[in-house]
DNA sequence: AATTTTTTGTTATAATATAACAATGTGTAA
DNA sequence: TTACACATTGTTATATTATAACAAAAAATT
C-alpha cells in the first residue's frame, strides 16, 4: 500500500475544525463538536490529530496540549516550529521568520549533537492586552 | 508574611530526588519515590513542582511533562529555557548558550509583541544514539 | 495575642492520552 | 481476480497527568 497522501474522513474531519478555529483546540474540545459527524471515542480525534501533526498540517502547542492548524504554507511538516503565546488571552501566532529559523535550524551546542527538530515557545502580552 | 526565601519541606524532599536524578522524572514517578518520606497525594508533588518550577529550581520539559532540575547555576528563574532532547534514549541537556539566548530574549516578531520568556526545545540523535 | 497569609493534608474528580483487539477497507502483486 | 499485506477504523477499557474544594496547621505581621 502507498503512503497515504491524501486525508481520510476522520483527518478531514477534524482538520475542518481545527482550521475553522482561529484559536488553539484541545483535544477533548474537538471530540466533543465533531460528536454529530461520527467521531465519538477519543482515539479517533487523538489518531487523526497524530497524523496531521505528522504532516504538517497543524501543530501541537506543548506547553497549553492544544493544536492549531498550521498558518504557515511553507511548512510541510512540524518540524520546525515556533509561536507566540498572549499569557493573558491566550491567542497564540505562528511565527514565520526566516532568519529565525535559519538560525535554530543551524544551531549546533557544544555536544556537537545536530538537531533533526526544534520546537519554541514565546510568551508575553500580545498588543491588545498590553493596553489594558 | 515575606515571599518565601527558603525550600519548605515537601519542596526540599523533591527537589532532592529530582537533583539525583540525571534525567527528567515524571510527576508520578516523583510521588511513587517520595511516599516513604510522606508525600502520599499528587497535590503535594505538584504544588512542590511548580513553586520549584517558579523559581528555577527545576524545568518543565513540556514535550516529555517531565521535570528535570536546572543544569544552569545563572539560571535564576525559568524564563528563558532551551534543552536538548534525544528522541531515541530520551537524554535532556539544558543548553547554556549565551549567543543562543541573547538572539532570543532580544527576538522581536513583526507583531510588534515583546516576549518576556521562551521554552525551546531541540530533537535529535545524542552521539551515543547516534553510533548505533 | 490577634490577624493574615502560606503551606499542608485529604478526598474527590477533571483532563489528557494510550492499550488492546476485532473488523473493515485499500493497494499490491501473483 | 483473488489472495495478501498493511493501514485505518470502531470500540471498550484503562492509564496518565493535573486540578478543585475545603479544613487544618504553621509561619510571618500587626
Ligand atoms: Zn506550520
Ligand atoms: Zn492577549
Ligand atoms: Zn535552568
Ligand atoms: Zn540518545
Amino acid at each position: 500500500m502507498q503512503k497515504q497522501t491524501f486525508l481520510t474522513k476522520n483527518q478531514q474531519i477534524v482538520l475542518n475544525l481545527v482550521e475553522k478555529s482561529s484559536q488553539p483546540l484541545k483535544a477533548y474540545s474537538i471530540l466533543f463538536n465533531v460528536q454529530k459527524k461520527g467521531l465519538k471515542a477519543p482515539l479517533q480525534v487523538y489518531r487523526a490529530l497524530d497524523k496531521l501533526v505528522e504532516i504538517g498540517k497543524i501543530h501541537k502547542i506543548e506547553s497549553r496540549n492544544a493544536f492549531i492548524a498550521c498558518q504557515d504554507s511553507s511548512c510541510q511538516i512540524s518540524k520546525a516550529t515556533a509561536f507566540s503565546i498572549c499569557e493573558s488571552c491566550e491567542k497564540v501566532t505562528e511565527i514565520n521568520n526566516s532568519k529565525l529559523s535559519k538560525y535554530l535550524n543551524n544551531f549546533k551546542d557544544s555536544s556537537g549533537m545536530k538537531y533533526s527538530k526544534y520546537n519554541l515557545e514565546f510568551f508575553g502580552l500580545c498588543k491588545k492586552c498590553k493596553n489594558k
